[in-house]
DNA sequence: ACCTGAACACCGTTCAAGT
DNA sequence: ACCTGAACACCGTTCAAGT
């Protein structure tokens, strides 16, 4: 039998069922990601997902490591130092485009092949640059707990849109400033400022660790 | 009418709700937590929690504020160095308990009065040391942001339990060496090692971002 | 004031059946 | 090889009804 001309939509691939799923959780937030809505999206019943994915944890994981292949590998053509703070940057950037991936790492223990592609040459930047074993561990994970605590952090600050700035100033003042001083205080004469910048908030965190991991290295 | 004798249960309450849904979710994980098992486990239906529990995000709130009602609050007893490094200890500690709570802050947005306390506390110390706002700000996001993100990598390392080690270690050896040699060799010669101590790879990061505080604190 | 039964609109997942 | 309908055992939440 001929295939009709209104069958225009493709064969269904697990990339596209990944694809889709990362694309939903972004619009909607994770906790609205079903199976039957994912299907829905890509035009198909719910348990034909299953024929590409084996479970809703398994299409977790593949998601992540979709977010994952997003980040720029670490070049290894500079010194560790610029390659490490790029790459923070770059992790920041993809995870602030995903906010729901970084608080799914919790509960997946399974790395896929991008994840696993980027922490190697994580470590291979800094094996080459002559730092030991440990210290390669210890400052992968300082970089690496630093820029996930961050993503997730800077998701629950306030919005310093104009508009809801004006407000949840007066707010603030009347409720607050008697119970948690120095919360009021910190809000309204710095995160609520129109020159507050995040960037800049991270980039001094990683310019501290990148600090103290060069004066651990040289010490060694 | 009398008050029959096998109706020993206490009224309910929030606390009573929000206590039992904690240790639910340290016992069986946070995506088993269900309004209609909370309630079994208190002996009433589910429907009753509604009574003390706006909805579930509501609860979520009150869950993620009982646990940092659990964190010592820090004390301004001593420099704010050696406050910082007590407290960030605490914070892990109680966390680690909490497996499900640092992965659950990515959605929620209002904190509650345990959790404002204690971030008060925290920028109290930092203020009367002598840190300008904004660089109290920057220090306590740091130090927050690398506890919460170290926190969270914790869960996903292989548990270092003798027994799986050999197989991980055989697994290992055979599978990734090839595509990803750091990362093997990081496993194998490191993180599976006897002595392998996950306290002082936390406590060499506080340390190393500590340093970078009390440097640029004394710049100022 | 607190608790419940029934109901509604959802979930993830299985399995036999279709093409 | 891939897709589907029907079914199962669950969800959160509402509402009128009970005490």
């Amino acid at each position: 039998m001929i295939n009709p001309g209104n069958e225009a939509r493709a064969r269904l691939n697990r990339d596209k069922v990944v694809g889709s799923a990362i694309a939903l959780a972004d619009a909607s937030g994770i906790e609205s990601l079903s199976m039957r809505k994912l299907g829905g999206e890509l035009g198909v019943e719910a348990m034909s997902l299953y024929n590409h994915v084996s479970n809703k944890g398994d299409l977790t994981d593949a998601m992540i490591d979709g977010v994952f292949a997003e980040i720029d590998l670490p070049s290894g053509g500079t010194d560790w130092r610029t390659a490490m703070r790029h790459r923070a940057i770059s992790v920041r950037k993809v995870l602030a485009r995903h906010p729901w991936a970084t608080g799914l790492m919790e509960s997946r223990t399974t790395p896929g092949p991008a994840t696993l592609r980027h922490h190697d040459a994580v470590l291979g930047i800094l094996r080459e640059a002559g730092f030991s074993i440990v210290l390669a561990a210890q400052a992968s994970s300082v970089l690496d707990s630093y820029i996930y605590g961050f993503v997730l952090q800077e998701r629950n600050l306030p919005a310093t849109s104009m508009g809801s700035t004006k407000l949840a100033q007066v707010i603030l003042a009347r409720l607050a400033t008697q119970d948690y001083p120095h919360v009021a205080e910190m809000t309204v004469e710095h995160v609520l400022q129109p020159g507050y910048d995040h960037d800049a908030e991270f980039e001094f965190g990683i310019d501290l660790i990148l600090d103290g991991l060069e004066r651990v290295c040289r010490a060694t």
